[in-house]
DNA sequence: ATGGTCAAATTTGGATGCAACTGTTGACTC
DNA sequence: GAGTCAACAGTTGCATCCAAATTTGACCAT
């Protein structure tokens, strides 16, 4: 991650969220120079950032000078949902073959750490205190134990390839997934079992056993959301 | 495929050849202007092709003001086919599914026209006549073939996975295939076999078997170029 | 000789301007 | 009234320019 965010990489974000979001409508059209007055900015970093989300599939080049929003259809997301999944399982195929002692420690050490905010957020349940610092904080903890497996891959390019998977979910999948922890006990719980159980793979060197429980685990997760929505 | 080629593309395909061919060895830094002289265009173009070459792992920014042709070791070579075998089973199962009946007519029509070119080919062997024209016509083909497969999947964002993950490899593959070709009769018949196969799973819609037979076909043509370099 | 510090030169990111091309609208003809 | 062509507005692609930040090299002190 870089330190300081180039204002291309701000424009990428604000305009992807604002696709996201709905702001910007499926098949409203984009231009450099709307983008650029709209986010206060010149069209040069605008057209970089229009670029990158064309390559995600995020808007489509209809003409040569006309770009618009690509209309997503649900099935779509559902297919690049189903993509993610078979990239996890490779993901996790690779990171067995090359994960380094000291990653996995850390796998492991998220994972303590992980657990110790469970308990807190059930300690604080059952008194009834708020938990949603807690709740996101456990979020982050697992969306930290995503990147750490990635990292174990050590294959750049096929990461890339899992983040850009996610381009279209990402945004609504975490308010999903605070909202179904929030209600559910034992959904974060379930989860983790499966995250070591695919340490211990990773730990083996099983690659065939750490791919199908990083594809089991995905499916698992995607279809649980799907329920909670 | 854009009518007009933007100086941004030519350079990103220049660049991107100069890499392959070793003219920019591992680890040579590359700066904007350097590429802009070279390349006698303006930086900006220029710049847009670094960041899709950075996007594809063949370029690294070592510093925030350094980049440099990315050290592509053999082993992240491997590790790029494997993933591009597993997308290719991704791409065969969504294309089971997403196929349309033309789609399908099409891909047989080109298995048609490549088994005339086999045939053609084995003809003129035996006469002892130059297979050159033929053999490159008959690569072409297969080329064409994969791309229609590409597009029975519907999927946009996996195709350019696909493609990503043959961008180390394929300047050298057509290569190396067209050696094995032309040395080999049976080579591109055992291959022909499992194309078809590949079509009645796609027609039938069973994509577990296209799924399958898609990775044993990608896993097999890999091992046999490898077998012949 | 080695390590640290400082300054100059190089490099990138961004802004601006211009030319070429495209999409559109309106008028004119059949 | 429908089709075609031309003019116009708008957009993109590229070049040039500028400022901020970084890399590199030299110089000094230890």
């Amino acid at each position: 991650m870089p330190v300081t965010e180039t204002l291309a990489d701000q424009a990428y974000r604000q305009i992807r969220t604002a696709i996201a979001t709905g702001e910007l409508a499926s098949g409203e059209k984009v231009t450099e120079r709307g983008m650029a007055e709209r986010l206060a900015i010149s069209p040069t970093p605008v057209r970089e950032a229009l670029r990158r989300l064309e390559l995600d599939g995020l808007i489509e080049r209809i003409g040569p000078r006309t770009v618009l929003v690509a209309a997503i259809r649900d099935a779509a997301i559902d297919d690049l949902a189903e993509v993610e999944v078979g990239l996890r399982g490779l993901v996790a195929r690779f990171a067995a073959r090359h994960a380094s002692a000291d990653q996995l420690d850390a796998l492991d050490e998220i994972l303590d750490r992980a657990d110790d905010l469970l308990i807190l957020v059930k300690e604080r349940r059952r008194q009834g205190q708020p938990t949603d610092r807690h709740l996101t904080a456990l979020l982050d903890a697992m969306q930290e134990f995503n990147d750490a497996v990635n990292a174990c891959a050590h294959n750049p390019v096929l990461v890339r390839m899992l983040e850009q998977s996610r381009v279209f979910s990402r945004p609504r999948r975490r308010e999903l997934l605070l909202r179904r922890v929030a209600q559910d006990d034992t959904f974060g719980l379930e989860r983790y079992t499966s995250h070591r159980a695919l340490v211990r793979a990773l730990r083996a060197g099983d690659s065939a056993a750490a791919e199908r429980i990083a594809i089991e685990d995905s499916q698992g997760g995607l279809a649980a959301l799907r329920e909670g929505s």
